[in-house]
RNA sequence: GCGCCAGUAGCUCAGCUGGAUAGAGCAUCAGAUUUCUAAUCUGAGGGUCGGAGGUUCGAAUCCUCCCUGGCGUACCA
């Protein structure tokens, strides 16, 4: 396509006082077929030509002549509207998608590159509940857009398994956790990450009468810092128990990571880090505890040690940015982390830029909305949370009902059902755009109609379904000049905003673009579909189209593969 | 209090760097299946784009103020 806009600018150029850059930055494309292909708005050398725009774009249309790739030109207002040869529009977009089938949408602009994604980066000793979907799905989404544009990724789950929440739960571990035996390790005890939820949930509950609790836990956080043997243990197990639960989650999301590095990781850098602050005179003492003084950008301090010398998440934040810097040599960081720790990412942000690092302008926090209930937002404090797990095998369940209720048939109908389950999820969760806050609904996440991920899988398997009856051949060598239908252009147009929507997705770091993308292109398809038929006698249509509804599914199944969905072939 | 983010149809949301008539889905109602999967499609109703100013040939989009909601605001993450 970009052809013809060079052809159009060429066109311009002669007769406008403007740049081919600024002629070209003008161009856009008319909100409906009837307007053309391409437009130009005449406002903008109104001025300099001392001429209204309509005028401009009569004399425009009258003095421009057309072409074989530019078929006609009309005045319509003060728009100059370029109508181009649809033979060359269908013949150039789908001879690409067939010759690069499962690589249309890649690209190179980030050939060499690396980028480290931070995502999912859950508290350990939890249960993963809905509201930790969003990372996971949203870093996933993003780890695949940058490698598509030609990155190599680095995706990073940042476990929160450091902290004094730590100190709490070895605190209710020890009051009322399983009795030791006095034999064996702990492990023998049969703890699961329930009974740690319930103890975490406890710790709070009881801390609320008993604030001495506090100081004990905080203690025990020391001692755990500190190397302290028990309190290692007693870590390491807690650790483990949830380790397995998150593995079975991220396996059937299909989400995977690079690095399991979490923030215990850099227990052994910190001193480092520290030192480097101080020396470089950043840090501070102030009521009691060590900090960097961010005052004169109108911030609080961010805090390097508390008083009793025990490290926070920030000071783990600086430390883990630094190694990956040392390790990956990224251009590009990027931490996917909800949008109520902005002030924590500027802040670290602005310790990183003091320390001297220029690279922290490589480093990006891709926010998003809080997931709320009715009653508020959720809380694992208060135990108030729907668990991830359970999301998940209900969506599956209802996708596996309906497939019973109409392809009962089905030969891999589990494996579909939970394609299609997961999809409904991960799709909802990639829907609409980051920045919103979403309300959790039960009806509304489990909803397979309309703008769902099943209805783009759907539609993937109508396209594979006909390409299944036409007999399997797909070819190139068709005669491009058959396509006649409105329906037919729009959807080779929506085609060929592929590559474009991928790199804007990524640029943004907003996988909805994508998916808003993929409901747009199966809704025209399904429009199609509808109102005329694609196995018909007249064979050199039929071949014609046949390419078409294989670009389609092809497009859909790269872009589906993006989002982290499955695309069956039958559902 | 201060800071950041959001406010578009009854609900959930699109609307690219300002551009042609503000679009979808859900829900409601009325239709479409002897024909390539009805998880689909067609049609109807439904809007002071939170409010008021301003910039511009032109504003849902940019600027200012106000209203409402969310989040954050030194030893949690």
């Amino acid at each position: 396509m970009d052809i013809f806009i060079k052809n159009i600018v060429d066109l311009l150029k002669a007769e406008i006082p403007l740049s081919e850059e600024e002629i070209k930055g003008l161009i856009e494309i008319p909100p409906d077929l009837k307007m053309g292909d391409f437009a130009f708005p005449c406002f903008a050398v109104a001025k300099q030509l001392k001429n209204n725009p309509g005028k401009i774009s009569a004399e425009l249309a009258q003095k421009l002549p057309i072409s074989d790739s530019i078929t006609d030109i009309k005045s319509q207002g003060p728009y100059l509207n370029f109508y181009v040869s649809k033979e060359m529009i269908f013949k150039t977009v789908l001879d690409e998608i067939f010759t690069e089938s499962d690589f249309y949408g890649s690209s190179d602009s980030g050939a060499g590159k690396t980028a480290v994604i931070d995502y999912s980066s859950p508290n350990i000793a939890k249960h993963l509940a809905v509201h930790h979907l969003r990372s996971a799905v949203i870093g996933n989404a993003i780890y695949n857009l940058y490698k598509t544009i030609g990155y190599k990724c680095v995706g990073i789950n940042h476990l929160g398994d450091w902290g004094t929440q730590f100190g709490q739960l070895i605190v209710a571990f020890k009051r009322w956790g399983p009795d030791l035996k006095g034999q064996d390790s702990i492990k023998e005890t049969g703890l699961d990450i329930s009974k740690l939820n319930e103890l975490y949930v406890r710790f709070h509950k009881e801390a609320k009468d008993n604030p001495s609790l506090e100081d004990e836990a905080r203690d025990w956080f020391r001692k755990l810092e500190g190397g302290n043997e028990e309190a290692i243990e007693t870590w390491q197990y807690f650790k483990d128990i949830s380790l397995s639960e998150f593995e079975r989650v991220y396996e059937k999301l299909g989400i995977k990571f690079d690095s399991y590095a979490g923030e215990s990781f850099y227990n052994n850098m910190l001193n480092d880090t520290v030192k480097r602050i101080k020396d470089a005179g950043l840090s501070e003492v102030s009521e009691e505890a060590l900090i960097v003084n961010l005052e004169e950008y109108d911030m609080p301090p961010c805090i390097l040690r508390k008083k009793d010398d025990a490290s926070l998440y920030a000071t783990r934040d600086i430390c883990a940015a630094e190694y990956r810097k040392r390790e990956y040599n990224f251009d590009k960081m990027i931490y996917v982390v909800g949008s109520e720790q902005r002030l924590h990412f500027k802040q670290l942000f602005k310790v990183l830029e003091l320390m001297g690092y220029e690279w922290m302008s490589d480093c990006i926090h891709v926010d998003f909305g809080l997931v709320k209930f009715k009653q508020g937002k959720m809380s694992t404090r208060e135990g108030k949370v729907v668990l991830l797990e359970e999301l998940l095998v209900e969506s599956c369940k209802i996708a596996e009902e309906i497939i019973d209720g109409k392809n009962a048939d089905l030969e891999n109908k589990a494996e579909v059902a939970n394609d299609v389950g997961i999809g409904a999820i991960i799709f909802s969760e990639l829907s609409t755009k980051r920045v919103k806050d979403v309300m959790f609904d039960w009806n509304e996440i489990l909803n397979f109609d309309g703008e769902t991920g099943p209805y783009v899988q759907y539609t993937h398997a109508r396209l594979c379904s006909v390409l299944r009856k036409c007999g399997g051949t797909v070819t190139n060598e068709v005669d491009y000049d058959v396509f006649k239908e409105d329906d037919e252009l729009l959807l080779v147009k929506k085609l060929e905003s592929f590559p474009l929507t991928i790199i804007r997705s990524a640029q943004n770091c907003e996988p909805s673009i994508l998916s808003k993308y993929l409901l747009d292109l199966c809704s025209t398809f399904n429009r199609f579909y509808q109102h005329h038929r694609i196995l018909i006698d007249d064979t050199e249509l039929k071949m014609a189209r046949i390419l078409l509804v294989d670009s389609i599914r092809q497009v859909i199944k790269n872009g589906l593969s993006i989002l982290g969905l499955k695309a069956p072939e039958r559902m």
